[in-house]
RNA sequence: GGGCGCGUAGCACAGCGGUAGUGCGUUCCCUUCACACGGGAGAGGUCACAGGUUCGAUCCCUGUCGCGCCCA
């Protein structure tokens, strides 16, 4: 006997070793080694991750995609892996190390520190991949993949390789977003812009052969920064070329105060007459728009900080290039090796000292800022690779514009254009030593010879000089999206294996969520197409954020995060799963509130009852059952609506409507299966005598509780496995477990005479129960029934339903009449007057209240609809059956109405 | 500044040219033999505002107001 409650955490666990051990979410199974393909690459969690709603949400799309193609037959390939997290993981390996106080990763050297990385991925690499299970994600598990596999690897270094070749990666000294703290490049991707209340210091830069006097504008030229300490790198100053203010001093010098260099003032664009003192000094080394600016009047670029941000003076040739030796210089050389910081507030009481600061403002503005680190991102000019994305971008643009990939909904792809349209050249390589390190040597004069190994860049080597030569390798490691670009055909063994890149790529769809479109999606579009040849998916489907219930984003800060293991261990993970497909609706943030799993979790325990009450009433599978064979109406009005359902749910997974296909699944199982046919089933199930009709409802229900179970499979796969196997336990044997069972694909089963005539006995219940609420009749009260003037149909069904009328209506015995009794309360139903005697019960005035209430309502819809046909262009204009529908309307609301109120005059 | 999106019942959300719907909450009734994580019956909405298109607008168009996100 089943308890009365689905216990999800006794279960889950158990069910998981049944998939497991079934090998069900192989891909390639032996069984299906003629079906068609279908295939999802997981977006690779990062390794030092662990789950948050966002993976629940997006792996629970994943897999109800998956688990419904499995059920329809194709061979599932659902790859699962981690990638490499390059900077995360190197910090959190550093991180464990102060922690337990042993040497650093530069005293430790990098051999050794890759090796303790290894290790930790050992011990603590899994974590996230263990979460997903717990979620019941139906990867290929098998195939699990880490962007540092070997294989994976190699397919880095091919590419690296190929790309070069190609002219489409290449070294470069340009300005990068340095990252002062962990040292090393990082993307555009990787910075945060954050608002920092700063200042605007107004400094007066003295005009050459001038004596600098601060009460004589005409001595000098004001600048405004926000950054003073860059000033010692200024090359010039730029001016607005229309500006009036400004532009006879184009040409001019002025004398760059605490170094004494004579820089240009220069005409350009890029000075706002707007902004600030509407002058601008330029720094090219040290900010993005100076370097273009400097690019255009050929500056020269100063670096005037080393990799930690701290002022780099001392031996800097670029820094005293053309500049006379004086006290001041000396003074300011003294400041070597001081944090920017700290030298911003120096430079600004020198300024201040030397009456060259006039003005300081308070000043909103945004400041990049390391997403790992935290820090203030410096633009620092440094050599680096880079790949040639504008190239590779024009394929991926076309592929989409010509829909050879899809985004799902549609709008996405403007974000995608709009990036790619605009993308600029992509910074590889990282100053790390987690990562794959760049297949590029260097012989002694710097010559790079990029190769997949050494023995290969040696013998480039050789052939150069025409002798072996020693060569050293690029310490650098290349960014982790550059081996992520590969997952979609990496992870299927390329390039030393073909079948499975024949078989599984393109693969049929990536499920993420919105903010990886650039990081990610795009990119592997790129790397795809270049290597493959193929886009690497064919449709993309974008979804929700998950937000806290009042739409804030999650964050560990804010302290709002729910934790979806929690929700699952409270809840269990069909619930959450199914809550989360259910508020899955495209286009729109998700605001999960814990209620609403609450809510779902019910839904489970109702679907577990029901097979209960199934158990309970002997409803055991029938072999060889044919449901287009079941002959009581009841039966064929439920397999005729299942029908309907299933289809319902299946149509709106494949076109990725999760919350249309939960919400359908859900109203079918609640509202019709259990409202209704097993209440309607009881009499039959519980009163019946034994026989045909019995024996056809048990096969039906046992039969249907099995369409419920295979339809919610995709979204509450747990509790609905468990029910395929105690449900299996009687019966003819089951021959599959569920999840490699087929899909409910229901045909043959419509049956709109069933439909009718259960239609009418659910509105006829339904009316009585209303009736006898508003008139406030006991419950536990038993009414007669009289169906006046029926007509012989009515009456011969009102006898095929009586048992089931009495009781889901709570009536005594059912007559007919030719005029209501008095003392009735009264109702139509399809036409059809029922009246409830009432006498000693009923309150007059309560049930003459109710029917004028009722009239009321009945005249308002007529006079709306007579209005509408009373508009002779609404007749001409409107369809044929909008028109008709309303007169139908009319007709029937009129009835009702007249009816209505012959029984109200009736009353007395 | 550019782009995307959102304002529908107390709350969270569907719907999207022709009777406004779901979940939670709420009110009343019911511990009736699958389920109180339940059953039954209700209440609750000028679909942000203002124009326009249309026979007809919550839905399409324009504008206003409010809110969010992404990119610069």
């Amino acid at each position: 006997m089943m308890d009365n409650r689905f216990d999800p955490a006794a279960v889950e666990g158990r069910i998981a070793a049944v998939w497991d051990e079934a090998e069900a979410f192989k891909a390639g199974r032996a069984d299906r080694a003629g079906a068609e393909p279908y295939t999802i690459v997981i977006p690779p969690p990062n390794v030092t991750g662990s789950l948050h709603m966002g993976h629940a949400l997006n792996n629970t799309l994943q897999d109800i995609l998956c688990r419904y193609q499995r059920m329809r037959g194709k061979d599932v390939l659902w790859q699962p892996g981690t990638d490499h997290a390059g900077i995360a993981t190197q910090m959190v390996v550093e991180r464990q190390l102060a922690e337990r106080n042993e040497p650093g990763r530069r005293e430790m050297g990098r051999e050794k520190f890759l090796e303790r990385v290894w290790e930790w991925k050992a011990e603590s690499g899994g974590t996230i991949v263990n979460q997903l299970k717990r979620i019941g994600a139906s990867c290929d598990w098998s195939r699990e993949r880490f962007t540092m596999d070997e294989g994976l690897s190699k397919a880095v270094l091919k590419v690296f390789v190929q790309l070069h070749k190609d002219g489409l990666i290449y070294k470069a000294k340009r300005l990068v977003n340095w990252d002062p703290k962990l040292l090393t490049a990082i993307s555009d991707l990787e910075v945060v812009p954050t608002e920092v209340k700063g200042h605007l210091w107004h400094f007066n830069y003295p005009l050459e052969g001038v004596v600098y006097d601060a009460e004589n504008p005409d001595t000098f030229i004001t600048v405004a920064t926000t950054r003073p300490e860059t000033m010692l790198g200024d090359s010039a100053v730029a001016v607005h070329p229309e500006s009036e203010k400004f532009k006879h001093l184009i040409g001019k010098r002025v004398r760059l105060p605490l170094v004494g260099r004579l820089i240009p003032i220069v005409g350009d664009d890029y000075a706002d007459p707007e902004k600030g003192t509407g002058a601008v000094k330029i720094t090219p080394a040290h900010d993005f728009n100076d370097f273009e600016v400097g690019k255009r009047h050929d500056l020269p670029l100063i670096n005037i900080l080393n990799t930690e941000g701290k002022l780099l003076l001392a031996g800097n040739e670029a820094f005293v290039e053309g500049v006379a030796d004086s006290g001041e210089l000396q003074e300011t050389l003294a400041m070597h090796g001081t944090d920017r910081f700290a030298a911003r507030k120096m430079i600004v009481q020198k300024m201040e000292a030397l009456g060259l600061c006039p003005t300081i403002e308070p000043y909103l503005h945004t400041v990049p800022h390391g997403d790992r680190s935290g820090v203030v991102i410096e633009p620092f000019l440094t050599d680096q690779w880079y790949v040639d994305a504008k190239t590779l971008a024009q394929p991926a643009l076309k592929a989409v514009r010509e829909g050879k990939t899809k985004f799902i909904p549609k709008n996405w792809e403007k974000t995608y254009f709009e990036w790619l349209d605009n993308i600029q050249p992509w910074c590889i390589s990282r100053q790390l030593w987690w990562g794959h390190q760049i297949p590029a040597w260097y012989d002694e004069d710097g010559h790079v010879f990029v190769a997949e190994s050494q023995a290969e860049a040696e013998a480039q080597a050789h052939a150069k000089h025409g002798r072996a030569v020693a060569l050293t390798r690029d310490e650098d490691v290349l960014d982790t999206w550059f081996s992520s670009a590969l997952w979609p055909f990496s992870t299927l063994g390329w390039p030393e294996q073909a079948t499975d890149v024949k078989r599984y790529y393109p693969t049929s769809v990536l499920v993420t969520g919105f903010d990886i479109i650039f990081f990610w999606v795009a990119r592997m579009m790129m790397m795809g197409l270049h290597f493959m040849d193929e886009v690497p998916f064919k449709d993309i489907y974008i979804h929700a954020l998950v937000r806290d219930e009042k739409g804030a984003k999650m964050s560990k800060s804010k302290g709002n995060v729910i934790d979806p293991l929690q929700l699952i261990d409270q809840y269990g993970a069909d619930a959450l799963r199914f809550t989360l497909a259910a508020m899955a609706a495209q286009g729109r943030d998700i605001k999960l509130a814990t209620s609403r799993v609450e809510g779902y979790r019910n839904f489970a325990t109702k679907l577990w009852n029901a097979s209960r009450f199934a158990e309970m009433n002997g409803c055991v599978r029938v072999a060889g059952f044919e449901p287009t064979q079941v002959k009581q109406t009841l039966n064929r009005w439920i397999f005729g609506e299942a029908q309907r359902a299933s289809a319902e749910v299946a149509q709106a997974i494949e076109t990725y409507r999760f919350n249309d296909a939960a919400n359908a699944a859900y109203r079918f199982v609640w509202n019709i299966f259990c409202d209704w046919y097993l209440e309607l089933a009881k009499p039959v199930l519980q009163g019946g005598e034994d026989g045909a009709a019995k024996d056809e409802t048990r096969a039906t229900t046992s039969a249907l509780i099995d369409i419920c179970a295979a339809m919610l499979h995709p979204f509450m796969p747990f509790l609905t496995e468990e029910l395929w196997a105690i449900k299996g336990q009687d019966g003819p044997a089951r021959t599959q477990i569920l999840t490699l069972s087929p899909w409910p694909e229901l045909k043959g089963y419509a049956a709109p005479d069933a439909e009718a005539e259960i239609g009418w006995l659910v509105d006829l219940i339904s009316e009585v129960r209303s009736v006898r609420a508003e008139m406030n009749v006991p419950a536990s009260a038993l009414v007669p029934m009289v169906l006046v003037g029926a007509g012989a149909d009515i009456v011969a069904l009102s006898q095929v339903w009586g048992d089931t009328i009495r009781r889901l209506s709570r009536t005594s015995e059912i007559s007919t009449a030719d005029h209501a009794p008095s003392g009735s309360a009264q109702l139509i139903v399809r036409g059809v007057l029922v009246a409830l005697p009432l006498t000693g019960i009923i309150d007059f005035d309560a049930e003459r209240a109710r029917l004028a209430k009722e009239i009321g309502k009945l005249d308002a819809e007529v006079v709306k609809i007579d209005a509408k046909l009373g508009n002779a262009d609404f007749v001409r204009k409107a369809p044929e059956e909008v028109v008709e529908e309303n007169r139908d309307r009319r007709t029937e609301a009129q009835s009702r109405a007249d009816k209505m109120r012959a029984a109200l005059v009736h009353l007395g």
